[in-house]
Order: structure tokens, then C-alpha cells, then sequence
DNA sequence: CAATATACGGAGACAGTCTCCGTTTGGCAA
DNA sequence: TTGCCAAACGGAGACTGTCTCCGTATATTG
């Protein structure tokens, strides 16, 4: 790639972030490019469509995800307070940005959308939490992690979506949790 | 109100059941106000806003809902089963198109918004099957029905995003139903 | 059968998406 | 260093959808 390209790529990025952090998922393309200093068309020549560039935006955030799930597996015993804490470390990791939750939740198990990778990386979180459970029989039950994914971001797509706060987010985690715990 | 005033208001709700059934809660409304027949001045006159229009097309709907709980209500004992069976009516009832479980779920609790009455219907329609279960004590313990309908509404917006069947929407509501039967 | 309040229509302002193509430039070979 | 050209750029503008404004039409009333 020449370097030019590589540069505006780059602002790109930073500017997405920006942009999408203070106007959400549904903010203008073209505010993007000109916050990047860049026009119209180099935006649209390296990111073809929202989803793409949103899954550039996110690149930094796989490591971040492994980083939780390495943070909350620590725990011994108490295998409520365990599978509490991901399903909050969960909300938090996909609430990037507004309508982060609905979009993420729904590509979760579907292997042809731009965000793909990003999904895996969080199922195969969330499956490491599930095999710890497994493994210490707290599961009713064995759950597909992908499901277990679908209903925790569902929660966290309303909260976003009706600015929900952590505690009005804590009670229905819980129902999930009593869901699926023996 | 006057009576072609009257006539043109009937003929967009039609119009608009059928364009939102065709192409989800996204369509064009220039498309709406043109399959009625009418231009799009008298359109925003009487809707202003997609959400009032949305509130108008679903009139007839409250009375499915109350007919809904009424049906499941009549089946004795098995409270696992009745939880269930309204699970799906309830996801069935709101996924009247696409992007509606999100739409109805974010504005479940919120009483300014344009659904309200809506959703204030869902939730007394739940409340009939939380109370009926809690006087079976059948319940781990008391749950809000508007919680209920989000975790619910929840499921019923991944699966209208991410098109899921009945059969993948089927385990995730088990989960729920465990989580809050006693 | 006026007179008038009420409602209508659709042109057009505005905003966002995305493409096309003339212009510029980075990088390499001579 | 210079010249070449594939690669990349920019931004005008086509297109689509939202929503408003105001000149025109008509239902209603006395």
C-alpha cells in the first residue's frame, strides 16, 4: 500500500472513532471523511460500506475482550458471582458505541457478516466462562455460547437502546444467570 | 374532523400496514403517502413523525394482545408451560415487522413515547400471567413485568435482526423461564 | 349560495449515501 | 535525478428519503 493511502487510512480510523463515540452508530459518513481531512471517495475506497469501517474501528478491542474474560476467570468458586460478572463485562465490552449492542448481537453466528471475526472473538470468550462452569457442573444444562451471547446482548441492545442504567441492567442478568445455573 | 380529512387518514394507515408488512419499519413514508394516494404534506399533517404512524397501525393489535393472555390464561397448572406459551405469543405479537421488537422493547417503560399506550398494554397483558403465577407460587420471586418484556423483547429483537426461527428462539426463552420460575 | 375554516398537494430545501472521473502523487527504473 | 504511470485522491453531483411551506381546493355552515 503506498503510504499516502496508509496515512489516510489511519485518519480515517481515528476520525470513525471519534465520530461514532459522540454520534453513534447512525452518524454521517461524509462528517467522517471531513473530520479526516480526507474526501468522500477515499473514505468509500477503503471502507466500502459502515460495517467494514466499523470493524477496523474495533481492531484494538479484540485484545481488550480476551483481557476480561482473563480478568473474570480468575475467580474461585461462586459460580453465580462468575457468570454475573462476564454478562456485565459483556454489556460494558459491547456498548462501544449507540446501536453497538443491536448491531453486534445480531451478527453473532452469522459468518458472512463484516463483523464476523468480532463475534468469534466474543463467543470464544464467552465459551471459556461456559467451560469453566461445565467443568465445575454449575451448568443445568450445557448452552451454546453463541445463545447465551444472543440473550445477554439482547439486554444490553434495550438498555442501549432505552439508556438503561447498570441498575436497571443487573436484575435481568440475573435472570439469565438463574437460567441456566443449576 | 372533516370527512375527507377522515378518509385520507384511513387510507394511509392501510397504505402504511402494507408498505411497513412489505419492507419493515425502514420504508420510505413519500412511499406510504403515494400508495394512498395522497401527497406527502397530508401525510406529516396527520403522522408526524413515523411513530405516531406506527401507533395508529397498531389500533387494531391491542385487542389481539388482551385475546392472546386471555387464551393462554385458560390453561391449568404447568406453570413452566404457560410461561412458555406466552413467550412466544408475546414475541409473535410483537414482531409485527421488521425492526418492531426494537422499536417496542426500547420504548417499553418510557411513557412519553409516541407507543406508549402500546406498550403499557403489553405489560398489563404480562402482569396477568406474572400475577396468575404468582398465586400459584411458582415464581423464585417477584419480577416487574416490565423487566420481563425486556429480557423477552430482547430475544424477539436478535431474532428479528439476525432472522432466527422459532426453533433457535425457542432455547433462549427456556432460559428466561428458568430464571424467574421457582 | 356565499364565506370561511379546514385540508390538500407537491415542489423544493435539506441531509445523507455513494459513484465517477479528472487530477495529483508516491515510488521505481533508467 | 528524472520521467513515467499505476495508485490514490478529492469533491462535484446523482440519487434517495425526510419534512415544510404555501398556493389551491373543498367541506361545512348559516
Amino acid at each position: 500500500m503506498r503510504a499516502d493511502a496508509q496515512r489516510n487510512r489511519e485518519r480515517l480510523i481515528e476520525a470513525a472513532r471519534e465520530v461514532f463515540r459522540e454520534q453513534g452508530y447512525d452518524a454521517s459518513l461524509d462528517e467522517v471523511a471531513k473530520r479526516a481531512g480526507v474526501g468522500a471517495g477515499t473514505l468509500y475506497r477503503h471502507f466500502p460500506s459502515r460495517d467494514v469501517l466499523m470493524d477496523a474501528i474495533m481492531q484494538s478491542w479484540v485484545d481488550r475482550v480476551n483481557d476480561a474474560a482473563d480478568k473474570v476467570l480468575v475467580r474461585e468458586g461462586d459460580a453465580r458471582g462468575l457468570l454475573l460478572e462476564w454478562f456485565e463485562t459483556y454489556v460494558g465490552l459491547v456498548s462501544v458505541h449507540k446501536g453497538g449492542p443491536a448491531k453486534i448481537t445480531s451478527a453473532m453466528g452469522d459468518d458472512s457478516s463484516p463483523i464476523a471475526t468480532k463475534c468469534q472473538t466474543l463467543t470464544a470468550a464467552t465459551a471459556r466462562v461456559v467451560e469453566r462452569l461445565e467443568a465445575e457442573h454449575a451448568l443445568k444444562e450445557h448452552i451454546e455460547p453463541v445463545q447465551l451471547n444472543r440473550l445477554v446482548g439482547g439486554v444490553a441492545a434495550v438498555a442501549d437502546n432505552a439508556d438503561l442504567d447498570r441498575a436497571a441492567v443487573r436484575p435481568m442478568l440475573e435472570v439469565i444467570a438463574d437460567g441456566v445455573l443449576a
